[in-house]
DNA sequence: TTAATAGTGTCTTTCAGACAATATTAT
DNA sequence: ATAATATTGTCTGAAAGACACTATTAA
C-alpha cells in the first residue's frame, strides 16, 4: 500500500470499477433457492445472473443490503455478509471489474420484483441456476458450500424461517440447504440441548401437519451467536482429502 | 451488475483503486507473529503496517503472492487465502481504497527484508503490532480469528512448520495461536488419531529436547484437506453468546 | 379407523479431557 | 542421579446416531 498512491494519478491507469453482487438465498416450498435477476443488457444479454450493482459513496455493507432491497423489498430480517471477492482480470468482457459477492439468507418472500436495472428478478432452485452470465456460477456454488457450512456452527438456520417457528421447520431448513433429510426424533433432541439455539414461546401451533399428527410447539431464536456442540453435516468421505 | 456499465464512463466517476494488504503469519520462538513494514511516505509516514500494494493486471491471488515474495523472498511453501475485502469510503484519507486482505501461514523464515516501498520490513509478536496505519488493526484482528479457526477444521498447523516435524512442534503452534497450552498426552493421541493429518516417516530425531527425554518421531503432513474429527479449542462461554 | 407426525426413551459407539504410568534422554 | 519429555494407558462423561415407542391429530 505504500509509495503508489503518492505518485498515482488515476488518468495513467486503467479504470477500474467495484461492485457488489449477492448470493441471496431463501426456501420455498422445502427447496434452496437463489434470487437472480434476467440481464437485458449485453454483454450476456438475456442470460441470468446474480443481482448486484455499483458499489457508491457507501460502505461494502450498506451497497450490498441497498442491492438486496431494490430486488426483494425487504432488507431488514435479512442475515447479511461478506463472501469473497473476485478479480479475474477477463472476469467482464468491457473493462477490470471487481466485484465483492456477499450472501443473504431471507426467509420465504413474496415474489421478488425487478430492480431499477434488471428486466426482471425471480427465485430459483439453487440446482437450477446454471449457465450464468460472468463468473457467477463459481460465486453461487462458493455461497451455497459457505452457507452449508455456517449452518453447522451458527444458529442461521433460523434466518430462513419466520420469527416463530417449530423444530419440524428448522429440521426442514437442514434439509434444504444440505441436501439430505435428517432423521426427525435426533435432530429435535439435539436442537433442543443446544443452549441458546432456540427458545420456548410456551405455544403450540393450530394446527398439527397437514396429513395428522400432534401439533407442535413454537420456537423463537435463541440468542446463542455459534453451536456447541456443532450441528455436524453428515460426513461424506470424500471431502475430507 | 446490469445497466451501470453500459453507460458507465470512468471520467465520471471519482477514481477508485484496489490493493491487496496481507496478514503474513509465522511462528518465531514460540510465539505467534506477523509480517509489518514501516511507511516511509505520509499518510502514517513512519507507522507500521500491514505489507501491501496495488493490484496489477494480474489476479487477486497473484497480486498478493507477489506482494508477500517482495517482503519475504519465499512464495512457495506459504499457505495463501483470502480474508475479507475492506472497503469504508475514508479508509484511506486520499481516496477511495479498496484493499483485499489476504492471510498467509508461512513456516520459520529469515529476517524479512524491505520491499520495493516499505522502508522496513519485520516479523512482530502479534500481541505487540498494534497501531498499524489505516485500518490494519481490523484487518490483522479479522486475520487472527480467521487461523485461529481454521486450525480447528483443517491441518493448516502444518503450514507452520517444516515439511518434517515433531508432534510437539506441532502442539507448539496450536499453543501460539490459540494462546494457551495444550495436554501434551491428549493433543498426540488426537492429532494421530485424525486420518491424514499426519503421516509417520520412520524416522527419529537425532537428540531429544534440550531438557531432556527421548527422541521424537518424525512426521510429514498427510492428504487430508479437513481435520475430521475436528480439533477444538477449549471453550469459552463468553464467545457463544 | 388409518396413517402420519411430534416428541421422548434407550442403547451403542465415539470422542474429549483428566490423570497416571513408563521409558528415554540431556544435563 | 535428576529432571524433563515422548508416548501410551485408563477412566469418566458428553455427545452422535440408530432404533423403538407413545401420544396426538388430519383425513
Amino acid at each position: 500500500m505504500d509509495g503508489f498512491l503518492e505518485a498515482y494519478n488515476p488518468r495513467d491507469y486503467p479504470a477500474v470499477a467495484v461492485t457488489v453482487d449477492v448470493v441471496a438465498l431463501t426456501i420455498r416450498a422445502g427447496r434452496l433457492c437463489a434470487l437472480l435477476i434476467e440481464r437485458g443488457e449485453p454483454p450476456f444479454a438475456g442470460q441470468r445472473a446474480l443481482p448486484g450493482g455499483f458499489v457508491r459513496n457507501e460502505t461494502l455493507d450498506d451497497a450490498a443490503r441497498r442491492e438486496l432491497a431494490e430486488e426483494t423489498g425487504l432488507a431488514d430480517r435479512v442475515h447479511l455478509e461478506q463472501l469473497k471477492t473476485y478479480g479475474d482480470p477477463h472476469r467482464d468482457p468491457r473493462m477490470r471489474v471487481f466485484s465483492v459477492a456477499y450472501l443473504a439468507f431471507a426467509p420465504s418472500l413474496p415474489d421478488a420484483r425487478a430492480g431499477t436495472d434488471a428486466s426482471a428478478a425471480y427465485w430459483v432452485p439453487v440446482d437450477q441456476a446454471t449457465g450464468l452470465a460472468f463468473d457467477h456460477d463459481a460465486i453461487l456454488a462458493d455461497g451455497l458450500e459457505r452457507a452449508r457450512a455456517k449452518l453447522e456452527y451458527t444458529p442461521l438456520a433460523t434466518a430462513f424461517v419466520g420469527s416463530e417457528f417449530t423444530i419440524t421447520e428448522l429440521r426442514q431448513v437442514y434439509a434444504a440447504v444440505w441436501g439430505e433429510d435428517l432423521h426427525a426424533g435426533n435432530f429435535h433432541r439435539k436442537v433442543l440441548s443446544v443452549p441458546g439455539f432456540v427458545e420456548g414461546t410456551g405455544q403450540t401451533a393450530e394446527r398439527g401437519n397437514e396429513k395428522g399428527g400432534p401439533r407442535p410447539k413454537i420456537y423463537r431464536a435463541g440468542d446463542a451467536r455459534l453451536l456447541h456442540p456443532a450441528l455436524l453435516r453428515p460426513t461424506r468421505e470424500d471431502d475430507l482429502r
